[in-house]
DNA sequence: CGATAGGTTGATGGAACTCAATCATTGTGG
DNA sequence: CCACAATGATTGAGTTCCATCAACCTATCG
């Protein structure tokens, strides 16, 4: 294959940078090969380009390439519920192995490249490559656990102990990608936020706004700067920059 | 083997009543015989014992075969957080899949029994049977199902909401195991339903006082009656009684 | 350039938390 | 077997955090 002039939508699971964090760190060489061969690489997505939608039959899950990832539901009164936000080298969709059908939805938050990966034969590939079955087992096993602390932060955490776990997640998100975990931009909007962590967007507006006179946060726009990881850590009741 | 007197924590998987609920239902005869190989089953467990507790290594998954479990964390406050209650024919101690390391604990809410499944014997038999394969993976996966639904309900619901949503799930998982969905009894304290819904115990209190005199409900201590199904699904904000 | 969407700020009310007291139930040791 | 402690549940009073409503600002775009 020829180099340089290679689309990113072309790139192979070897020659990807995020396939340390993608891929099971075990599998040999053929292996991935073998991944490879079966990942689909389709055209990057415009913002707001859906990927599935509610009703939707569920064929594959998806692994975030490059941009962001939201993740929804659209309730019966027709509002929409954000369910979490995806980034480079995460993987989203699992939620619909089980019936076999989407009950939420995904878009794009900006330009976006993803990876499609058909379901069945991630199954029949899985039964050849024991190191593969045990990486999905793990795979789903970690959504279930972050879920779960999701769970203990919208039921007992206030809007300040919210947003700043919010931040220091992606920002040990960011880091974990050799990006800085203190100056990043956030790829979605304070609505999305608010719904996420189930609070007005008012009180996400002001949150910011006060953390940023306590000189916690440097706030312009979608650029967040954290300037008092310490402080931050302790408004979130995290011991560290990195809880989850 | 001599039937009549064997104690209950000696059944096999294919006596057990809860096969239907616990195991996949597209395993053949001999399937269930393997994975009745691997199952351990210790003796009944008193109220409180525990399981396992956070930091303990992870080996086995559970399935609850009578009785209740409560899983949960202790906070760096030491305070408790519920994340999840457990019945009969239900599987838990799935997050710690993930780093092998249990970061929850797990404690019986009743006499209970539950089966031992050693997860590393789980993976070598799924190899060798795609059909037990595909069940574990839909097994989580709507673990990460369930567990977003109740990101919605805890982040977006009022109490009462939270409480009717509750109550209309257990409705539903005793209706599945062939027990009256309109009369039952709670397994878990008050503080443990606050808890896991993110509500101080008086407002559960209040909303069940609440419920009864609207002739939604008539409680009695742990002792539920559903009198008005169809106002509480209204009060849910759910179509049916079966949101989960 | 007006229109639209996204973000900020202010004022107000209410749902649920906290504190506190009482009642009910369960468990325990003398 | 009963007294008494401990735990769990209920109810009331006061307070607070955050949602709601409303106005205004800013940026993007056809």
């Amino acid at each position: 294959m020829p180099s340089g002039v290679i689309p990113t939508y072309t790139t192979t699971c070897h020659e990807c940078a995020l396939n340390a964090l993608c891929l099971p760190v075990s599998l040999c060489d053929e292996d991935i090969g073998q991944l490879d061969d079966i990942v689909g690489r389709g055209r990057p997505l415009q913002r707001n380009q859906r990927i599935y939608e509610t009703g939707d039959k569920f064929d594959s899950i998806y692994a975030v390439r490059s941009g962001a990832i939201k993740v929804f539901n659209i309730d019966a009164a027709g509002d929409e519920q954000v369910i979490g936000f995806y980034m480079a080298g995460e993987i989203f969709g699992l939620d619909a192995i089980h019936d076999q059908i989407h009950e939420s939805s995904a878009k794009a938050l900006e330009t976006s490249a993803i990876c499609e990966i058909p379901f069945q034969k991630v199954e029949e590939l899985s039964i050849k490559i024991p190191n593969l079955q045990n990486y999905i087992y793990r795979m789903l096993s970690k959504e279930i656990h972050s879920d779960q602390q999701l769970q203990l932060l919208l039921s007992k955490k206030t809007a300040e102990e919210k947003i700043g776990t919010f931040l220091l997640n992606l920002s040990g998100r960011y880091q974990q990608r050799k990006l800085s975990p203190n100056s990043f931009r956030l790829p979605m909007a304070r609505t999305d936020i608010g719904n996420y962590l189930g609070l007005a967007v008012e009180t996400v507006s002001r949150v910011f706004t006060r953390l940023q006179k306590n000189n916690v946060l440097q706030v312009d726009g979608k650029e967040v700067s954290i300037i008092n990881t310490t402080e931050l850590c302790r408004i979130a009741h995290a011991d560290t920059a990195n809880p989850g």
